[in-house]
DNA sequence: GAGTATTGACTGATCAATCAGTCAGGATAT
DNA sequence: ATATCCTGACTGATTGATCAGTCAATACTC
């Protein structure tokens, strides 16, 4: 615990450790209900019995991978919001990309975590306190930057353009080819870098047109 | 079923509607592998063994409930979206309402339809085949009018905005007073046509800073 | 430093409960 | 009397969870 905090690549051999890698893979694809401790167990290589050994129940496995990655998720989201300077011209679309990079980076922990993310959006009353827990605290300093970087924004327009703007990325994050298919032929001209340059653009131009008219 | 079609308000009194209604409101409740086939019986007034009569399985129940709830809603957004005269200004914001009005209405289901939908954005692989069968091919007709109404958009873009829309519309109907809570003192000051305006500003306002930089 | 107690990590066997689904037969209307 | 609607009783499988107990390593005693 004293060195090698590296939580992400250097795989620790600690089973506690496999099991919450497992568990996110395993709830981010079926969900909570349709994931079972059995197949959670074998997919992480280790007994079921261990998973209550280690966390008790199913629920608090559960909690403990979100709140592992929201951490990590915040941390990075609070570290790029809090050196923008909110006077500057271009500070919105700082804010903006600063919600989404550490959400679709390595920080999010990929299509993993993603699709446990877009579930939580979804607003189960399972998750209401667990999101509450975990992503309000940040998410009130976003409301605070998005109010002080946009002309004409009060605390209510700040809420909504952020909540619009985690629904935007749910869409995004949760996709399992469907815009491809819809495009027709001219997939795959987006990356990463190209997407998140879209979304941020969508979501600035949204969030100005709110703010605009009211 | 040759007379009073009529679905939503009038109450069927046969036990089939009745199952319909209720599975609707337990798998928004609960999600597909939370929801118990004893508890929906249970709910609906009618014996467990009647489920499998009327549908054959639970998987034959979720699709019935999507089928019919997505069609009265696709059929709305249809009849709302095909009087649209592409070439007014306006255009846009009139395709865009057309595509949240009837998901927020009455048509929509209320909350119990609007879980479901919401967790059909998350995009399960469960899922896939049945979004595919019910949203495609209204999707597409949307997407030609995106591409009529909006200079300077192509496929990819309207395909790009129509999923955006989608994301906004899920974080909107999944709230659990979330906004509010992030709002802190001024909530309450958005009723439904007030919400509708906003979202529809807000799309419409990143539909077109999407369209005009690419 | 040999022997012993204690702890933490881990597992196999097993639990009651719940799951979706089946089936024979009752009820009812035509 | 035939077909449709509907139910109670039931089944095998699977669920999350519990428990007694193994094993290795550390701490403590004399």
């Amino acid at each position: 615990m004293l060195l090698a905090e590296n939580q992400e690549d250097a795989a620790q051999d600690l089973a506690l450790d496999k099991i919450l890698r497992a568990a996110e893979v395993e709830f981010a694809e079926k969900g909570f209900d349709g994931a079972g401790m059995k197949a959670l167990a074998e997919r992480a290589g280790v007994s079921q019995s261990l998973l209550h050994y280690h966390f008790g129940s199913k629920d608090k496995l559960y909690q403990a991978v979100i709140r592992q990655r929201s951490k990590l998720i915040n941390d990075a989201r609070l570290l790029r919001l809090r050196v923008i300077d909110l006077t500057e011209p271009s500070a919105l679309d700082r804010i903006i990309e600063a919600l989404f990079i550490p959400a679709l980076g390595p920080e999010g922990g990929g299509k993993a975590y993603a699709r446990i993310f877009a579930g939580l959006i979804a607003g189960h009353a399972r998750d209401q306190a667990l999101v509450r827990e975990c992503y309000d605290p940040t998410a009130k300093e976003f409301l605070d930057a998005v109010e002080g970087a946009l002309p004409g924004a009060n605390r209510a327009i700040a809420a909504q353009i952020y909540q619009f703007a985690l629904g935007v990325l749910a869409s995004v994050i949760s996709r399992d080819g469907r815009v491809e298919r819809l495009m027709g032929n001219e997939a795959d001209k987006l990356n990463d870098d190209a997407l998140i340059r879209q979304l941020t653009r969508f979501v600035v131009g949204g969030a100005k047109a709110i703010a605009d008219t009211t």
